[in-house]
DNA sequence: CGACGGGACGC
DNA sequence: CGACGGGACGC
């Protein structure tokens, strides 16, 4: 008795399973073709829809793949993101895409893909639930949920990965008395979204000088390694999300978001002016 | 009789 | 800054 939330059936297995689903956002020349001969070494393909205008057919440059597995859409993400594809020197974006239903088209972060919850034996230790599932990746970290007073586990553990096809792998292999599905954001349903990203102190900005003009176009080198540092960078709770770059070329906000959006969960970017050095200043 | 199904994080 | 076609048949 399923209602499909106002799905056409055949619509219906675009979010089948969830996560398997890619958006790109690529040259305007990309044709389905040349996705398919990139993108089809990271699993079994169900659908490629290059988006097109309706009326001069030319492609927006944006496109949607089907996978078969949430695995296998999360490692195409990991593997190709950020990589020049065809005959443009502009690096292509890959994310996973929100579902067909979903008005909001924030982006899907790794935060929200990383992150298993488990149903375990009420005897096992954290060592024990790594052990269990480091086959699939390495763990960031395990945690088991316990009875506040009685310290007693109550049975529910979750799992982080460094990946999102680390976790979408745990989820679709381990035994199914783990129960494993993907952890909800523990922030999952706050309205006041953009918290205190004003309140951040000063001191705890990164500042990044200027590096050689063309470097940050130099992608040929962007293996997406970082995967390797998410880790860290996210158990430092305290830690600020913007980062301070100061450029000696005045830049206007198109300019910036060229520059930088490649960067995952981007949120927003502003110039400021710095009117005694001036540079502009740009917050992420 | 005899063991299924359940499931959320100290702000 | 970049988000949704084509085709279809069970209840």
């Amino acid at each position: 008795m399923e209602d499909n939330s106002g799905f056409r059936p055949s619509a219906g297995n675009l979010d089948d399973p969830p996560n398997s689903r890619i958006f790109l956002v690529v040259s305007k020349s990309l044709t389905e073709d040349m996705i398919r001969d990139r993108f089809a070494e990271f699993g079994d393909i169900q659908d490629i829809w290059v988006v097109k205008d309706r009326h001069t057919k030319e492609s927006k440059g944006i496109a949607f793949v089907k996978y078969a597995k949430s695995s296998q859409a999360c490692r195409a993400m990991e593997e190709m993101h950020g990589r020049c594809l065809g005959d443009s020197s502009k690096p292509i974006k890959v994310l996973i895409a929100q579902s067909r239903g979903s008005t909001s088209h924030k982006e899907v972060e790794d935060e929200d893909l990383t992150r298993i919850f488990v149903m375990i034996p009420k005897s096992y230790t954290e060592d024990d639930v790594k052990s269990k599932f480091k086959e699939y990746g390495p763990v960031e970290y395990c945690s088991i949920i316990k009875n506040k007073n009685t310290g007693e586990s109550k049975g529910l553990a979750f799992v982080r990965f460094e990946r999102p096809s680390h976790a979408a792998l745990a989820i679709e292999n381990c035994d199914r008395s783990f129960k494993a599905i993907l952890a909800e954001p523990r922030n999952k349903g706050s309205t006041s979204e953009s918290l205190d990203y004003h309140s951040s102190s000063r001191q705890q900005e990164s500042m990044i000088h200027e590096p050689p003009a063309m470097s940050m176009y130099s992608y040929e080198q962007y293996d997406y390694s970082a995967y390797d540092k998410v880790g860290e960078a996210r158990n430092q709770e305290g830690v600020s999300k913007r980062l301070t770059v100061v450029s000696r070329v005045p830049l206007v906000q198109d300019q910036l978001y060229s520059l930088l959006d490649l960067i995952p969960g981007l949120e927003f970017c502003e110039v400021q002016r710095d009117l005694y050095s001036s540079f502009s200043g740009t917050r992420c």
